[in-house]
DNA sequence: AATGAATGAGGGTTCATTCAT
DNA sequence: CATGAATGAACCCTCATTCAT
């Protein structure tokens, strides 16, 4: 019935434990000791906790994260009241599951993506834009959930910290791609450090436009924004 | 005893029939008619709303949107329950009309940047970006509560159509200016349009690392980001 | 704006303490001690009640009983809202007084109508039947604040008492006159009490047919019902 | 703890269609439909509605409706809080069903009895005046209901509604009862419209004698009452 | 593992009452 | 005498959580 955008290979089954990487690993692990049966509850398992936080984020977007109950949840993952309690244990603990969820998936995307780039920096920063701006990150639906947590990670450390973490990371990548950049190319008086953060800020910026306000930009039409800024500080190496 | 951030000089007494733009304003009027006693009853009905209003920035700041309650804010602003009822009928008027007032905030900042600018673009385009991260508006709680609607706005239309008229408004006078820049300046392969987008994109993106991570970057170096951008677009306006 | 049904010649002057009986007095007395200026703020004064009371009539009707509030009450009279308890003390004396202010406006009714009627008993009978259905009296508002009355009294003794009291005066009344018209009449095996109770109770069953069922019987249709039931057991003397 | 009055034989079993006659038929039968767990669960849902619109007729009994607040109803039924809008959505749809299972049940009980009494229009009559002032129908509290309703039927469209029908059809009955004695029993002067109209307020009146004036009369008593305004209309068929 | 009836704390809101003006 | 802004207790209702099934 409520079928969202991007289900469809959510993420590939080899990565299961990248996105629950702390406090289920554990719990899976425990679970899985006793074989045949064991790994069939458990994969069943799994699936029901990722089907609950696909469907809180097709809630969040829905609702807003203020009206997102347990009960537009379950009923969104068309399933009963109790099932959340029973997997997540709290709502606090579902929510925080699900930003993890997508903040994993965004770092599997940009990692995945730069092994599959060509060798140099460009093109590797070509293929980190390209993914900020792909349909399964930059859905609508998750780009609402990114911002609720946003919204609220200045009253939430647990909410800032995971954001902080996903943040941290990718940063550091696009700093070193840059610096490459700048020092094979011989872009003499540029700042990685500056390139980078002004390429995650009109990212984001471009993020906000594509949820508040779909119809003035299309997903392609922020990656050209983006890759045109790129144009400007390395006209040498984009166009 | 609860003292705000950012409340010296919220906004002039000059400008009040600006910041309660519609509903209000007939209202306003019509106490204002018969003299001394209704004006310092009117006087104290507005302050009572502007002091409401300050508390919800705060309370949506320190605790969130979700966890922005009648009490939260009441307690903020030193008042009783009841207070919000009577001043603005139901939480969802003060959310708005707490959105509306930031926007209007908003507008009337940079217009008055502008008339203090001088004449050329080049002046008006710092002055635009100076107002963005100025102390008043570029404040961490304001930030928190843009943000907080602004998460919300795909799932209400409400807030989405106050956000979308801040910003149709400012983004026509950006690229009005840069449109001016480019032709006196004579930039021949450059859209108006295009850099308008990008700088506003930025704009959001430094707000947002301001918000969640406020030890990266102030508020000035934020500034010099967005001026930085500018420079390599127009290198003969800026440095 | 608000007109009432039977506003006018509410009743008259003279009868002014039969309204208020038992603590009225005692404070009207003391500011009636000194002359002209005290009479005029009395005579305001009591008007001031009897507005309110006839609003609460007015109210109870239109909103029923538990949807009554002071602000439907003083906004009916087109006062402030701090009018009742500045001259009832609390919303319970208002309802107190007016059910009180009903009780005696019928019993005033049915004397001042039996003063007026003829010396026999089948004119007393049939002058206090009227009394019953006319318009002031089954007025389909105060009907509405009699059932109101009732319905709570079973868990109001205060109430309870009130119109036990008028209920008693009136039924020892038409006891009276019943068994006067009997002996005179020489019904022997008809007992007063029994006529004067079925009357009492075809009467309060009007009523409550001309309360929810206003268009299956008009107050002149029911005071026939009642001649008619009359005329069953005294033949002789009602037709 | 809480035992009411007249629980004893709430109503035979086999009935709960005609209690519940509109909204809840469907939902019950779907919910029968698959076999036992959910009869028991389904069952156990009417039960707790049934023990919740008991647990209201003796609030408002005890408290007056002004005074019945969903505290006081889940109070009265042992159970907690939230278990009304549960069960019942709002306290307005509880206080409707509430009305409309007194008259359903009001309106079975007449029905029943009709089957039971004798072929003749004397007998049934008998016996609907037997039903009226019949232990289970006549409950006080119930009476405290009738009132309540009644009452506020002025202001409340939906409260009006059911007891108009409620009343429609008992009316038409007794009416076609009368009819039918005048008839066989040949009263030529008599209209059945006026003796039914004249036994229901009779009725009504007794019912309100019964209500806040407990001791003045019996329920036998004002059985008899009834039967002797028969006995003067139908001389040759009641004494 | 899953359900959904039940709970009760806490939410937004109403409203009788107070009090400075 | 009269007003109406302000209070805060108590209202109805929601919803995260529990638990018997």
């Amino acid at each position: 019935m409520n079928v969202a955008f991007g289900e469809v290979n959510f993420y590939s089954e080899s990565c299961i434990f990248r996105i629950f990487p702390d406090a289920l690993r554990g719990f899976v692990m425990a679970k899985t000791a006793s074989r045949d049966t064991a790994k069939k509850r458990t994969a069943s398992k799994e699936e029901r906790q990722r089907q609950l936080i696909r469907a809180t984020i097709r809630s969040v977007a829905k609702h807003g994260l203020s009206d997102t109950t347990m009960a537009t949840v379950s009923s969104e993952a068309g399933l009963s009241q109790g099932i959340i309690n029973l997997h997540f244990q709290s709502k606090e603990r579902l929510l925080v599951e699900t930003l993890r969820h997508i903040a994993e998936e965004y770092r599997l995307a940009w990692e995945t993506a730069l092994t599959g780039a060509g060798d140099s920096p460009a093109e590797k920063l070509t293929a980190l834009v390209a993914v900020d701006f792909r349909k399964t990150v930059c859905d609508r639906n998750k780009l609402a959930v990114w911002f609720a947590f946003w919204a609220e990670s200045k009253s939430r450390p647990t909410y800032r910290k995971i954001c902080a973490e996903r943040d941290k990371a990718y940063r550091r990548e696009i700093v070193t791609v840059c610096d490459d950049l700048i020092h094979q190319g011989g872009y003499e008086n540029i700042e990685a450090e500056t390139v980078g953060a002004c390429l995650s800020a009109m990212t984001a910026g471009c993020w906000l436009d594509l949820l508040i306000r779909p119809r003035s930009m299309s997903r392609e039409q922020a990656r050209q924004m983006c890759m045109s800024y790129l144009a400007t500080i390395f006209p040498r190496h984009f166009d």
